[in-house]
DNA sequence: CGCGCGATTGAGTAATTTCAAATCTAGTGG
DNA sequence: CCACTAGATTTGAAATTACTCAATCGCGCG
C-alpha cells in the first residue's frame, strides 16, 4: 500500500487519516505468472494499480494473432479501460508476465474518491493527461515510423523493460513481426 | 461563447456566475481558410475550443511527408497537448480546413480552473477520461486493422468528416496513402 | 543428453508505397 | 457561358517492404 501512497502524494499530498480512508477502496491481490487478471468477455469490474510484477493487456485480432496494448510494471495502472467505464464486457485480456501484487478497485470507487476529494479529483486528471500525451506520442509513432525507429524509440523509452521482456512481445507491442523485428539487429 | 457554456454543462452544470467568471478566461478568435494557429516550433501559449469551423493537427516526418493527428470540428478541443503541458516547443502544425471561430486559453487558465473550482477539475477529467480512450481505440485499430478496415471504422465514427474532408485528408489520418485509399472504392 | 521455447535466418509471397500520368472538379476571370 | 487553372482523385506499373511459413539455431532446465 505503501507504493500506491507515494504515486499519489507525487501529486496529491495526503494526511494520514485520507491516506487509511482511501486505502479502504483497494483490494490487494497475489498475482502469479501466466494467470489472467481479465479475460475477453468478462466483465470489467477492477481497474489495477501494479505493486510487483510485470504485466501485459492484449487483445486477439479475428485470425488470433496478438496485439498488445500496454504493458504495466510497477506504480502503472491497467485495465480494459473503455469497458471499465462504458460498463461493456472486456475485449482485452490481462495477463501477468513476472509475478507479483496489484491493487484493485472498481469503477464506484474511483468516481467516489474522485467527488468526495477534490486532491483525488486532481491527481487522476493529471495522470490521465499524462496518459493522454503518452497515447499521442505513441499515434505519432504508428503512424509515420519504420519498424526501426519504432524499436528504437521503444529502446529509450523503457530501457528497463527491454530487459525484462521477451522480444516477442516487444514486437506485437510495436505492431512489428517478430521476424522483422529480428532482422533489424543483424544491420 | 453559448457552445462552451452548453459543453461545459454537459458534465457540470455551472451557475450564471460561474460562468461568466470561467469566461474571461478564453479569448475568441476568427480564422481563415488555411490559417495557422500554431506552427511547428512555435510556443505553445493556447489550447483552443473550436465554436465554429474545421482543423486538422499534424505533424510532418523528415521528407515532409504529412500525417493527421486529430481533425477537431464544433466543441472539439484541440492542441499539441505534449508541448501544451510540458512547455517544449510545438512539434506539429494546426491549420484551418473551414473558416470558423475558437477560444484559446492558456496552460495557466487550465490550470487556474481547475484548481478554483472542483467542477471545472471533474470536467476536466471526464473530458480527458473520453480522449484517453477513444485513443486507445485509435492504437488498436492502427495496430491490427487493414485500410480497409481503417476507413469502415473512420466512416462509422466520423460520417460527417467523411463529407467534410477531402480524401487525401482522411488518408493521411489512417496511416495510409491517398492512392491505397482510393484503390479500396473500386471493390 | 535431450527437450522445449524463444530467437534467428532464408525464401517466396502479398500488400502497400512510390512515381508518373491521366482524369476529374470546382472556382476564376474573361 | 466558356475556357483555364490548380488541386484532388484515380489509374497503371514497378519497386519496396514487411509478412508468412518453414527450417535451424541457441540456451536453460530437467
Amino acid at each position: 500500500m505503501d507504493r500506491l501512497r507515494r504515486h499519489i502524494e507525487e501529486i496529491s499530498p495526503l494526511s494520514n487519516e485520507e491516506f487509511d480512508y482511501i486505502q479502504t477502496f483497494f483490494i490487494k491481490k497475489r498475482v502469479l505468472k501466466n494467470q489472467y487478471l481479465l479475460h475477453e468477455g468478462d466483465d470489467v469490474k477492477y481497474e489495477f494499480f501494479v505493486l510487483s510484477g510485470l504485466y501485459k493487456v492484449f487483445f486477439l485480432d479475428e485470425s488470433g494473432k496478438e496485439f498488445i496494448i500496454q504493458f504495466a510494471k510497477e506504480s502503472w495502472w491497467m485495465s480494459d479501460y473503455y469497458s471499465f467505464y462504458l460498463r461493456k464486457n472486456a475485449t482485452v485480456f490481462i495477463e501477468c508476465i513476472e509475478a507479483g501484487e496489484v491493487l484493485m478497485s472498481t469503477l464506484e470507487a474511483r468516481e467516489k474518491l474522485a467527488s468526495e476529494f477534490h486532491k483525488m479529483e486532481h491527481f487522476q486528471r493529471v495522470k490521465l493527461t499524462n496518459g493522454y500525451v503518452a497515447l499521442q506520442q505513441r499515434i505519432k509513432l504508428l503512424l509515420s515510423s519504420t519498424p526501426q525507429e519504432r524499436y528504437e524509440a521503444f529502446s529509450k523509452l523503457y530501457p528497463d523493460l527491454l530487459q525484462r521482456l521477451p522480444k516477442k512481445m516487444i514486437a506485437e507491442y510495436l505492431g512489428v513481426s517478430r521476424e522483422t523485428l529480428s532482422r533489424l539487429y543483424s544491420r
